[in-house]
DNA sequence: ATCCTCCGTGTAATCGATTCCACAAGGAGG
DNA sequence: CCTCCTTGTGGAATCGATTACACGGAGGAT
């Protein structure tokens, strides 16, 4: 592959001319770029991204290290987090922790060794060592969607309290009493809360939520199915299973599926993250819509600033509830009925 | 951040010693490579992965080009990839085209630039310039899923021929007559194959393929919503709809819903790729599954192969037939029924 | 005509690693 | 006791870019 230095041969300049007329520097006569672009062309040349990265200490290059790609949650924040770092002159690359902590370090350290010039992390536990170092070092990090507490790091998130407290509104007005949760892992932000907006959503109307009303997931599907599985079993099954993410929500329904019960009749589900295939589930499935593609930008905006020096702030921004019919009708839901 | 200088400093040798120590090279003395191993302990110090990379030519790192990261197959196969990579020491840096020839272009020539050691790709059209140069240059490179005709690269699919033929059977069997598929992009192999496989399939049975009958598609939902509308508005419509993807089939669904249609009584519904989600769909989708993890695996190693010189084949992997009731009921499938 | 600026350009140092080559020390063999 | 080989080590070149610095020439001001 051509160098710098084939170039310069070829245009009959030295390699600090080409530099600067690769760079736009102003200081090239315009007949010194014309041979130089000429000679670009006929080379097919393209600058060694590693060598300059090398020499100038930035890859423009971001990481982006998720819990779980199978999740259509994380991909679409993935996705939008790469559009908005494009925009921006950066790339991505993308690390898979797929909720295990070991992997989720495995993909910091190597991003880390890439130098890569700032980390967005939705951390899968409370924080191992080297993100505990990391975070305290010079690399420009923002957490996103999840965050530990007590670290000084920027988070970006969606505020899930108000569509919880929406959630059980709706719940008890159709007149469920028995609300159960399937929670996620404890050491995630995210996992517990969830939990904590649910159990004082429901402190406002009186309702418990009873230690054996909290099944135990860790934001895959099969922890949802066994959860439920728990919840079936108990003398006084709840009247509705609220899953803490989309994935637990379609272990809960194969669960609910494999007992031969009907969703909503006997028993309701709603799920946190809104995806698009809730829609055409059966039935449709009541949700909590975070806004990925806002989450995305600002989570980038920020992290972007704090790599040019600016001094972010954590944003968080709303999530809504999509109500379905996953959770029956309420009164005053209802039209077509009677 | 500390470098190997630094780390000589420290354990009192040259720099030539700290990297036989890091590189486990033989001949360093105990001594003295344990003095190393403390400088680095005490430094924290790890090794810049660029000026590595500068040096040896090669950066341990893979690129992927995927059509569309939403598209849970492919979030499937990309997941596939990283871990057989990372089985063998290489990082994954995926590009996500969105189906967009242009964007495509854009993430191969930064994968380009970074000096990847090897490209797989799933192209989203028939070829760009970029894209034929770079399979025609020394750069190793696979096909995965769809590939380029004429060029002469590895390509690791799956082959949906036989998976087709037996939907088709499937179909006829329940007294289906008038089939309709939503078809790819007629510039991607997996556009143009399915239409193919499932017109030489309907030959079998004496059944024609009316131009009518063939909506074109781009892979998204909203194209699946278009080419259903057109179908659901012939003076003839068809009995059933064959969608190539499965987010035209998520895009058909709604359309067909927004008709205030019934699946499978009012009309049959049917997937190319299966997804977890499709169990749950009102009514569950019969889909043809390809082995994704088989898939990904295969395309690693074709393409390490290649990187170390070796020279691998193109690997043809069957998918199957996964029937479900969106079809409705064959009377040999009868059980429940009369 | 002289001096000062400014502009365009080239030389060379530099980033952080790897690796070839030279060399010193120590042991084995004659 | 001398030579030869092995082993451990360091010096320095190198990868492909960027950029500080030096320098020659042109043009403007006086």
């Amino acid at each position: 592959m051509a160098s710098i230095k084939d170039v310069a041969a070829e245009a009959g300049v030295s390699v600090a001319t080409v530099s600067r007329v690769l760079n736009s520097h102003p200081s090239v006569s315009p007949a010194a770029r014309a041979r130089v672009l000429a000679a670009v062309e006929s080379l097919g040349y393209r600058p060694n991204a590693v060598a300059r990265s090398l020499r100038t200490d930035q890859t423009r290059t971001l990481g982006l290290v998720i819990s779980d790609v199978l999740n259509p949650y994380f991909t679409a924040l993935a996705r939008s987090v790469e559009e908005a770092a494009r925009a921006l002159g950066y790339s991505v690359i993308i690390g898979n922790a797929d909720e295990r902590p070991e992997l989720q370090d495995h993909h910091v350290r190597t991003l880390l060794d890439r130098r890569i010039d700032g980390l967005l992390v939705s951390p899968t536990d409370g924080g191992s060592p080297l993100m505990l170092d990391t975070a305290r070092s010079s690399t420009p990090m923002v957490f996103v969607d999840r965050w530990i507490p007590g670290v000084d790091v920027p988070v970006v998130r969606a505020d899930g309290r108000e569509a919880v407290r929406d959630l059980v509104a709706h719940l008890h007005a159709i007149g469920h009493r028995r609300l159960a949760i399937i929670a996620g892992p404890a050491a995630t932000t995210t996992g517990s809360e969830r939990v904590e907006a649910f159990r004082d959503a429901l402190a406002e109307y009186g309702l418990p939520l009873p230690d054996d009303y909290i099944g135990q997931g860790d934001f895959q599907a099969d922890s949802g199915r066994r959860a439920t599985e728990r919840f079936l079993a108990l003398p006084e099954p709840p009247h509705v299973i609220f899953a803490a993410d989309n994935l637990m929500a379609l272990g809960a329904l194969d669960a609910i599926r494999a007992h031969g019960l009907r969703v909503p009749d006997d028993i309701a589900l709603a799920a946190f993250d809104d995806i698009p295939w809730f829609v055409h589930t059966d039935p449709p499935i009541t949700a909590i819509a975070q806004p990925t593609g806002d989450l995305g930008r600002a989570a980038v905006q920020a992290l972007v600033d704090l790599i040019e020096g600016r001094r972010p702030r954590s944003v968080t921004l709303p999530a809504r509830l999509v109500v379905r019919r996953s959770c029956g009708e309420s009164p005053t839901d209802q039209r077509s009925t009677t």
